[in-house]
DNA sequence: CTGGCACTTCAAGCCAACTTGAGGTCAAGA
DNA sequence: TCTTGACCTCAAGTTGGCTTGAAGTGCCAG
């Protein structure tokens, strides 16, 4: 058993964070030490994964989603094969992006937006993009 | 030449995002019929540009320091490095971060916290992300 | 038993990235 | 010429993900 300052020191985040998580249903505290929070270790890998989720662009009631939301990983089969197809189009495009930028260090064309070598490496990627823009996989809050 | 209704047709974004972005300095309008914007085709791809840089989770600070702050490409080559470096970890997360998906498709522990194969999956990708977590590439606005 | 200090709650504040609304302008068609 | 409707500006509102501040509580040291 830890208590919240545990967890946020070996978490990295701030408690205040871990508070908020809880109130979000993301994480689960198992009881209390007078006013005090007590989590079961297991909770930092659950930190971890949010933190994961989090840099992969998911918003933290997806990965409540993702979790289950007790822990429970009573999770639907079929929304994860979609949420992996999502990762894939994604990885997709950050590769595109990331060819581009390196390829950007190396060409010395005076504007890389006229050339063709930098143009072709976008062009995959934007393609992609702008089709997953068209059919979003499902509700997206934000504008993407 | 092209008004602003016509970038936010073919562009799929609300005119008052283009605004927005223009005031940000991420696009430019080259002048005005009456009071209507007018921009050059070029704005396409560069809204493409912002959209991909966007879903690989920039803000659109940073991507207004990868485009050049005016069209110019007076992009600083070491930086460039630094951001595609940054993806490649990224994508590393994201990769295992969606077998860990198909694995938890197809696995049926009864938590896949405990899962070994799981585990073992998500090891990768934590310990890449915790790292990068502790070293921040730059400074980040909000916490990842 | 008495502090003190780290925790607690709850409400309010903050930033990014936009959107919405009120009130204004102006080119183009009838 | 005169209307009309799509644009304009500027201020304020919204959402997500927290942080901050004020006021309270309770374990442990002395």
């Amino acid at each position: 058993m830890l208590d919240i300052a545990e967890v946020a020191r070996s978490g990295g985040l701030p408690a205040s964070a871990l508070r908020y998580y809880e109130e979000q249903g993301l994480i689960t505290s198992i009881g209390r030490r007078g006013l005090r929070r007590l989590f079961e270790p297991d909770v930092l890998m659950r930190l971890s994964l949010i933190s994961l989720g989090q840099s992969a662009g998911f918003s933290l009631t997806e990965i409540a989603g993702m979790l289950g939301a007790a822990g429970v990983p009573k999770i639907d089969r079929e929304q994860l094969g979609q949420k992996a197809d999502e990762l894939d189009g994604k990885i997709r495009e950050l590769t595109a992006l990331r060819d581009g930028l390196r390829h950007v260090m190396t060409c010395s064309a005076t504007s890389h937006l006229e050339c063709p070598t930098f143009q072709r490496i976008m062009r995959v990627a934007v393609t992609r993009h702008v089709a997953r823009r068209q059919h979003p996989a499902r509700k997206r809050t934000g504008r993407k």
